[in-house]
DNA sequence: TCAAAAGTGTTCGCTATACACCCATGG
DNA sequence: CCATGGGTGTATAGCGAACACTTTTGA
């Protein structure tokens, strides 16, 4: 590596500027965050989120979206935003602040990473220490993602295309942190009328086999937009 | 002015960070933004939000407080962050990201700022075209304040120590850009438990003067605590 | 045959909403 | 004296919360 040190020069200092991914990922009955073992120093060995520096020509999405697709192969998973974070010594490598991001992916879709780094889903309450305030950034995306639930049916970006009603009803008990009854949610869920039955409803009218249902964004879209609130 | 251009200089290109803040003030009537007037390029004379760039010293939210200060000379008002923006062309002087904040500040502690800048309050359908991506910037902050004030009492932030009911009402309406019944409203806000009367009832039993209430953070954190949801 | 999982419907209480009248003041 | 602004209470409807029984299958 012979590559200059010090090419680019500005006439006051500057952050570096990274993106850092809370990849949220659900296996039917836990929700899952995915986590990479650090390569390089600092922190090496250490677990730690998808990151790195932005780029100077993509934007803070772009550049999430590149490490999205690095580690987990997804293109079109959710994504958004939702906190930077710039604690003066946050990194030992020197001023560096981050722009983090949630996602939310199918946990069935992610193939493994291009990268050679480890990389491997944890239970949140088994999570290890992380590098960098990376425990704080996964906390404040727990959060996040909780409040964003309470309002937006995010919960279907981490479901499989059809789902039963109980594994719905499992994910947010385990994302929230409650339990709901059976019957209250079911029928919540089914008035909103943005669930629709797969119809492969076989043989016996009911029993243990639970119902396939798929969620329809149009008529989410028509709830939205008459005014209608979601509220979990 | 000899300072010597490329002072610092770093392996990899790195953007510049700025901080903007959208201070919003409640004159009584209206919900009104701070905008300040640019003195030098790019954009000269043009209005834009507060902001400047960060110190390697200080966070995100220690920029914006210092921002807030030399406009309005307040220290402790209400402030968070709200967004990144990080657009690659949004700064013709290159590449600038920039964490946007939010401030709700009693209109009448405001002072003028220390800046030479012309500064203003603007009603919100009345602004300007804004420099760079400020517009939007100011379109997303409204947004935010909305859905921050359907469940946290931030609207007492913006109105004097004391205030009426239909102060109240009015803010609510205007920031939510809804109508309240008066009646509804009302019983809502006192049955919440979270204002006092000041208890400054001259005279007469009731009449054309409204009473004052004070809001009371103390029983709202119990209010909180209890696991208990403002929602408006 | 028994335990576990899934489906379904009813009642009750609270809260949101709609709505009307009285009083005092200022013009 | 009348228009305006402010205070207060009641009736209804819809929604959230609590709750029990039946069916089927797999152990």
């Amino acid at each position: 590596m012979f590559k200059e040190k010090g090419q680019f020069t500005y006439p006051y200092p500057r952050p570096s500027v990274t993106t850092d991914c809370v990849i949220f990922g659900y296996d039917g009955k836990d929700l899952k965050v995915l986590l990479v073992e650090r390569g390089i120093e600092p922190f090496k060995g250490m677990w730690a989120l998808p990151g790195g520096f932005l780029q100077m020509d993509e934007t803070a999405i772009q550049g999430a979206k590149r490490e999205l697709l690095e580690e987990t192969g997804l293109k079109d998973a959710y994504i958004e935003q939702f906190h930077t974070f710039s604690a003066v010594n946050r990194d030992p490598r020197g001023r560096v602040i981050t722009i983090a991001h949630l996602a939310l992916v199918k946990i069935s879709e992610v193939k493994g990473g291009d990268d050679a780094a480890r990389a491997g889903w944890f239970n949140l309450d088994k999570v290890p220490q992380l590098a960098f305030d990376h425990d704080m950034i996964l906390r404040e995306a727990e959060k996040a993602l909780r409040e964003k639930i309470h309002f937006e049916p995010v919960g279907f970006e981490l479901l499989p295309e059809v789902f039963t009603m109980p594994q719905l009803q499992n994910l947010y008990e385990s994302i929230l942190g409650v339990r709901f009854d059976r019957r209250n949610f079911s029928s919540k869920m089914l008035h909103l009328g943005i669930l629709e039955a797969t119809g492969d409803r076989p043989a016996g009218t009911s029993s243990r086999i639970p119902i396939l249902y798929r969620f329809n964004k149009d008529r989410y879209d028509i709830f939205k937009s008459k005014g209608f609130r979601l509220e979990f």
